[in-house]
DNA sequence: CCTCATTGAGTTTTT
DNA sequence: CTCAATGAGG
């Protein structure tokens, strides 16, 4: 099998594979087996000894891409995975801070925050501080929080110029000081923290660039500065990264990730080598062509031309909808004959610009009785209930986390109401101590106080008897114990979150059963340093088996909190997948639907006012366009629904960038009666209805246009009649107009 | 403490 | 329009 390994690689992915060990960029377009050369890679650099499997370190953005590397992987090579430094930024900074984390000040069971914990605790601080949170919302200081975080900058390095600035820095200071005091760390945080750790331990740094021999990074475009920084550090002057990207599939940089970040690293890496990968194994001809054409619209770019083997396929399919429940019923008569002529529906995607798109489409489907999977839902460790049996899990592990403490301390109900809790802030916040010490100190007389005692009991008491359970049955008889079960028993429409409960107990279990322990535990097999090694417990080179109680624990706790899990339970095996373009990015189908193809929507609005906003929203559409192999549909709708009022929409910009000889447009389905070509007879009967309201100068409501300096626009309001009339219309590129008939010369189109 | 009503916001999202 | 979050009242 080993000599098999490079066996089928294109001349350039062979270079990339083979690169003698030193900083490459590897520029890599959609579908061109980016994954496939990171992976043969990493069991080329292992096959053939220059590196042990533990010498070499990869990271990734996301857990599945974690999980598919090391599947496959383990698939090429006999060696068993487990212990290699494979995982997800965040996984593997946890990995470190758990392994040193008296260096990097934090206590042994720390926990992490996720998002919605996040922004309670700063809620709390912004409360604490006094600030008016209508005036200073919390969730702006939680993004101030992260974007500086993740820029590399604490609280004293911030340079805050505006009152606002300076507010949200305070909110900040006092954030960072109180996670301090609760030991708990927010996912920014865990790669600040052990950057920092880096940054100042010259012995760990040491030891760890060393040890990594080679890093290799996967969708590199998406990295902020801070993972920028860190990797930096990490590798230090002699390191060899390998960093496998694509400029133009860089959708994140509304959340910080700077693909500017592949400048930079070539300077400051000492790249020779920039590999381009451009032959895709994906799409077809007319797919490529379509999306090569529209990126070229892009001005910062490395350049890059995707090519194929395969012949140019069918041609891309336009259809033009009178309103978004015509679009709705175009797509599904599409997917309904698809599927009659064998095309599985899990092979069908569509895709939309927002969440808020895929109702109609629901709507639909669930009419038609064909199944189909939203991707973007709740996640199962997201759920409520889940929360409230994580928060007593966290209690037991570190009572000191106020926000556990609080979401729990009166659920079930046990007496504990608001004015309770506020008293006991006041005196927590008093002694500069967490609300679990004050609540053990001193508890107020009364009633309250008799609350609060009982539930200081509950936790100590969950504490002793799962002291020396393994993890199933702690998770198990907390769920139990806590009342959480009972509880939802007798809810009326608990029945859900009951099961929901047990199945946390089955995930605890497969957990425990399985590798997934090795990534969220402290390190302890791999020989760290002396000053790393004095920072772990004393068991140092336990094996698993005896790994203790709040080792356990402490790692299925980071799993649940890194790991959200699926985005919702797999529905049935053959379903219709919707999702939105961002969350289609790294999949791909053989028919792809990209719904909602107009001005406002894709390029959605808000894009236009950002700086680059335009291009990322291009970019966003190349991603869309690359994810089908075989069959391509974009649709527009003239009318939309969108918060309750009718907009009138003009086609999306992008649909001009492609060139007109690889699509056809289309008209209603063959399922449907032929329709007359004008666009008033186009539209089905009640959408008609409602816009046949005619002005005096002969325009309409919803009708298409052209202005000699405005261009194309959508007539969206009308007032006045005769010498008075005036039309408002959306333009294009102008934006909204009132115009006067008299003198506009406007024509319908 | 729970339920009902009002209010407001409404791109994209992983960790 | 529709959902989530907050606040008043039983």
């Amino acid at each position: 099998m080993s000599s098999s390994l490079l066996e089928g690689l294109n001349p350039q992915q062979l270079e990339a594979v083979t690169l003698p060990r030193q900083s490459a960029l590897i520029l890599a377009g959609a579908g061109s087996g980016k994954t496939r050369v990171l992976t043969t890679r990493i069991a080329w650099l292992i096959h053939t000894g220059q590196v042990g499997p533990l010498s070499l370190l990869a990271v990734t953005f996301t857990n599945k891409a974690a999980r598919e590397m090391l599947a496959r992987i383990s698939a090429m090579l006999p060696i068993n995975t487990r212990g290699m430094w494979i995982g997800t930024f965040h996984g593997l900074c946890n990995r470190m801070l758990r392994a040193h984390y008296r260096d990097a000040g934090l206590p042994q069971s720390f926990q992490i925050l996720d998002s919605a914990d996040q922004l309670s605790m700063v809620k709390r601080v912004v409360k604490a501080l006094g600030m008016d949170d209508e005036k200073y919302p919390p969730k702006q200081a939680q993004y101030f929080i992260n974007a500086n975080k993740e820029a590399g900058l604490r609280a004293a390095q911030v340079e805050a110029t505006d009152d606002f600035s300076r507010r949200y820095n305070q909110v900040y200071a006092a954030y960072d000081a109180q996670c301090n005091r609760e030991g708990v760390v927010d996912f920014a945080e865990l790669l600040l923290r052990c950057y920092e750790l880096l940054a100042k331990n010259e012995a760990l740094r040491a030891h760890y660039q060393a040890r990594f021999r080679h890093i290799l990074v996967d969708e590199f475009q998406d990295t902020n500065r801070l993972q920028y920084l860190w990797l930096k550090l990490l590798a230090g002057p002699q390191g060899a990264v390998f960093a496998v990207g694509d400029d133009d599939q860089s959708i994140y940089a509304f959340r910080g990730a700077r693909s500017g970040n592949m400048f930079d690293f070539e300077r400051d890496f000492g790249v020779q080598k920039v590999i381009k990968l451009e032959q895709n194994y994906r799409s077809q001809g007319n797919i490529l062509d379509a999306a090569n054409a529209l990126i070229r619209h892009n001005r910062a770019r490395l350049g890059k031309n995707l090519w194929t083997a395969e012949g140019k396929g069918e041609s891309l399919r336009l259809y033009e909808a009178s309103t978004d429940v015509d679009e709705a019923a175009y797509i599904l008569d599409e997917v309904r004959s698809l599927n009659s002529e064998g095309v599985r529906l899990s092979d069908i995607a569509l895709l939309y610009r927002s969440n808020a798109q895929s109702r109609v489409l629901e709507h639909a489907l669930f009419n038609a009785g064909i199944s189909y999977r939203v991707y973007g839902g709740l996640r199962f460790f997201e759920r409520q209930e889940i929360k409230h049996a994580l928060a007593y899990l966290r209690l037991t592990a570190n009572p000191e986390d106020d926000g556990a403490f609080l979401r729990v301390a009166n659920f079930p109900a046990r007496g504990i109401g608001g004015r309770t809790l506020e008293q006991l802030q006041a005196s927590a916040e008093g002694a500069a101590v967490s609300l679990w010490r004050a609540a053990c100190g001193n508890a107020p007389a009364g009633k309250a106080g008799t609350s609060l005692a009982a539930f200081v009991r509950l936790i100590e008491d969950l504490r002793a008897a799962t002291r020396d359970l393994p993890l199933p049955e702690i998770v198990e008889h907390v769920i139990e114990a806590s009342g959480l079960v009972a509880h939802y028993k007798g809810e009326k429409e608990g029945a859900e979150r009951v099961e929901n409960l047990e199945e946390l107990v089955n995930a605890a279990t497969a957990f425990a059963g399985e590798e997934g322990f090795a990534i969220y535990s402290a390190d302890r097999t791999d020989g760290a340093p002396e000053a790393a090694a004095a920072s772990n417990a004393p068991e140092t080179g336990a094996r698993r088996e005896n790994v203790g109680r709040s080792d356990a624990l402490n790692a299925f706790l980071s799993h649940a909190a890194l790991e959200a899990g699926e985005h919702q339970a797999a529905a049935g095996a053959d379903a219709l997948q919707l999702m939105t373009v961002h969350s289609a990015k790294g999949l791909e189908f053989d028919t792809v639907f990209i719904s909602g193809l107009e001005e406002g929507l894709f390029p959605h609005e808000n894009s236009l006012t950002e700086d680059g906003g335009l291009e990322e929203e291009r970019r966003l559409m190349y991603v869309a366009i690359t994810r089908a192999r075989r069959r391509l549909h974009l649709t527009h709708a003239q009318t939309r629904m969108l918060h309750g009022h009718t907009r009138y929409n003009v086609a999306s910009r992008f649909l001009d960038e492609i060139p007109a000889a690889l699509v056809r447009r289309v008209s209603a389905s063959a399922a449907l009666p032929a329709l007359p070509p004008s666009a008033a007879g186009a539209l089905p009967a009640r959408a008609a209805a409602s816009l046949r309201s005619y002005t005096a100068g002969g325009f309409r409501i919803g009708q298409s246009v052209t202005h000699p300096k405005f261009g194309a626009g959508v007539i969206v309001q009308a007032e006045g009649r005769g010498a008075d009339a005036r039309v408002q219309v959306n333009f294009r590129d102008a934006g909204l107009k009132w115009l006067a008939l008299e003198y506009a010369r406007l024509q319908a189109v």
